[in-house]
RNA sequence: GGCCCGGUGGUCAAGCGGUUAAGACACCGCCCUUUCACGGCGGUAACACGGGUUCGAUUCCCGUCCGGGUCACCA
């Protein structure tokens, strides 16, 4: 028995599986050709930031092109960072945008899949086994340098490019066996380090589904493979589930591009074959002229749950991803309209390189698209369904009576042409206040070519001749007959030819009565606002409305 | 500082040696229109800079500058 098996089976007597076990246990998935196995890796923070989400988003769309498999597994090494309930807040965020994972964890400690466990804090037996393959073959030792013995490495190198633990600044890299029996019956921690067979005058190269062609030197670095806790680095663990877990395409954020020496060699030494990569680029936040990634503390919409919140649909928030993901998504969108955003053929090489810059009037502007052509009962279920968590006060005026709601919600909805008004649901309270006296504020404010002495003389004898019983066309005919007796035209070209000639147009006279009605100078269709409102209601507030212009 | 990646209108972006340099959002104007919208039409606005290579560079090469990432027993 040479030195290196004695040292694998000093360090790990109780691991009698192999690799070869391992293998066995989780064989090559069998999937079509071309289905893609992709993951999402999230840690256990508490927190959903959008770039998980959308990168998870970029995950789950690859495996579904191709017919794969999307998991997820909670990367809870790091033992500090552990958040109570944090789990459910992360499954909870994604789902809410349809982005469920096939296997993995899909809810606090409920696994599901062939191929976990896969919570890493799980898998350290499974770490273990490979740890001990690669003492043995001579390719990872353990390390028992304190912090302070690290800090003054790191001192010594002030002047040196090459940082960190690596070739002559490898203290433990060559003790012997008898010295490291030693240390150990001492009781020293120890980490095992990888004995980095790497020459920093050669490169290595690998080809990023979305970044391209990428060389970078060799690694040089003995990195952590096993903390003294006996949990793996990220590293150490990606190598090996994305190994067993048979993952295709590791899609994650490109902070870890610098990395990507590490993980080759990795995977060399343990003999696995290199997954393909995609590195996705961060979102990011417009800040004084600069950029920065968006920030989980001083952006709100950094969280997912801001849009949820907000009650922006996860149709909206699906769509707005799907541009910044592939931009020809909305190419896509303008001749599909119906389609499922899923038949969407996503492509990975399509993403872009660099970092978008978060946009939420772009955004917005998506989502009043969307909530445009859903129809009215949807809207109102939608609304109902955020307001019931987010605004006591709007759901009790919502349901009070249904059929109202919904025909408020109706009004200039589900024709060829429908408005674009809201971009989520909470501002539906706004957009509908004037229909409920307990929300309703008033506001007589006059655009500038309209005195309060006009508005009261319109107002007064518009309420003469004002019936609930007019139809469409009676009501706006009604309202024209108004015009000349008092100065008006009701001929808007006439008025724009020879503006002198009257005191304004029918435009003008009609802003008067919404206003006095609305208490403000946009609103949907007046003629079925006022229908709904009834006659009783409009003629008061038109009286109240006179009262105040004639001051 | 070393190593990577990037730089096309305000924003997202097409573009792969010859284009009037697409499109979307925003903005402005006009038309339609009872208002507001919607819709239609039109407009302002861009290849970071300097050198090459080439008959010709936004596209290829080099340098500069500017952004971003990374250099942990964090992921």
């Amino acid at each position: 028995m040479n030195d290196n098996l004695k040292l694998a089976e000093l360090l790990f007597p109780n691991i009698t599986k192999t690799p070869a076990d391992m293998e066995e246990m989780f064989p090559p998935r069998n999937l079509k050709e071309g289905a893609r196995v992709t993951r999402l890796a999230p840690s256990p923070t508490g927190f959903l930031h959008f770039g998980n989400l959308f990168a998870g988003m970029v995950a789950y769309k690859t495996a579904k092109v191709t017919d794969g498999i999307f998991f997820v597994r909670v990367e809870d090494t790091d033992q500090k960072r552990k958040v109570e309930g944090a789990i459910e807040v992360m499954l909870k965020g994604l789902e809410a945008f349809d982005v469920v994972a096939d296997e993995g964890v899909v809810g606090e400690d409920i696994e599901k899949g062939d191929y976990g466990p896969y919570y890493q804090s799980k898998r350290k037996d499974i770490y273990h086994v490979y740890a001990k393959q690669l003492v043995s073959e001579g390719l990872a030792y353990p390390c028992f340098c304190s912090a302070e013995e690290l800090d003054e490495i790191r001192a010594q190198q002030e002047n040196e490019p090459q940082k960190g633990y690596w070739g002559p600044y490898a203290k433990c890299r060559n003790l012997t066996l008898s010295d490291i029996e030693k240390n150990l019956a001492e009781g020293k921690q120890w980490t095992l380090r990888l004995r980095s067979p790497g020459d920093a005058e050669k490169k290595c190269f690998f080809d990023d589904m979305i970044k391209g062609k990428i060389e970078m030197p060799e690694n040089v670095q003995d990195v952590v493979l096993l903390k003294s806790d006996g949990i793996p680095t990220y590293h150490f663990a990606h190598a090996v589930d994305d190994h067993l877990m048979r993952t295709t395409h590791v899609v994650r954020g490109d902070e870890w591009m610098s990395s990507c020496p590490i993980h080759l060699q990795l995977f060399k030494c343990l003999g696995f074959k290199v997954p393909k990569y995609a590195h996705v680029a961060p979102i990011m936040k417009e800040e004084n002229g600069g950029k920065r990634k968006l920030s989980k503390r001083k952006d709100p919409e950094a969280a997912v749950t801001f849009y949820v919140e907000q009650g922006y649909p996860k149709e909206s928030v699906n769509e707005y991803i799907m541009t910044l993901m592939n931009s020809n998504f909305e190419d896509w969108r303008k001749i599909n309209k119906d389609a499922d955003i899923d038949t969407f053929p996503f492509n990975l090489k399509k993403m872009s390189v660099s970092g978008a810059l978060f946009d939420m009037v772009k955004l917005n502007d998506v989502s009043k698209n969307v909530i445009s052509v859903m129809n009215a009962k949807k809207v109102y279920d939608y609304t109902v369904a955020w307001a019931k968590e987010y605004d006591k006060e709007l759901y009790e005026l919502l349901t009070r009576d249904e059929e109202f709601s919904v025909n408020i919600l109706n009004i200039d909805r589900e024709g060829p042409k429908p408005r674009k008004d809201i971009a989520c649901f909470s501002e539906v309270k706004d957009y509908i206040s004037y229909f409920f006296d307990e929300i309703y504020e008033k506001n007589y404010e006059l655009p500038e070519n309209l005195t309060k002495e006009a508005a009261a003389e319109i107002l007064e004898a518009y309420l003469k001749e004002y019936t609930a019983a007019d139809d469409k066309q009676g009501w706006f005919d009604r309202i024209k007959a108004l015009c000349e007796p008092l100065g008006y035209t009701p001929n808007v070209k006439e008025y724009k030819k020879n503006p002198e000639a009257f005191k304004g147009h029918v435009g003008d006279v009609s802003t008067v009565i919404r206003i006095a009605v609305t208490g403000r100078r946009n609103t949907p269709d007046l003629w079925a606002i006022m229908s709904l409102l009834g006659e009783d209601k409009v003629k008061a507030r038109l009286s109240v409305a006179m009262e105040f212009y004639k001051g």
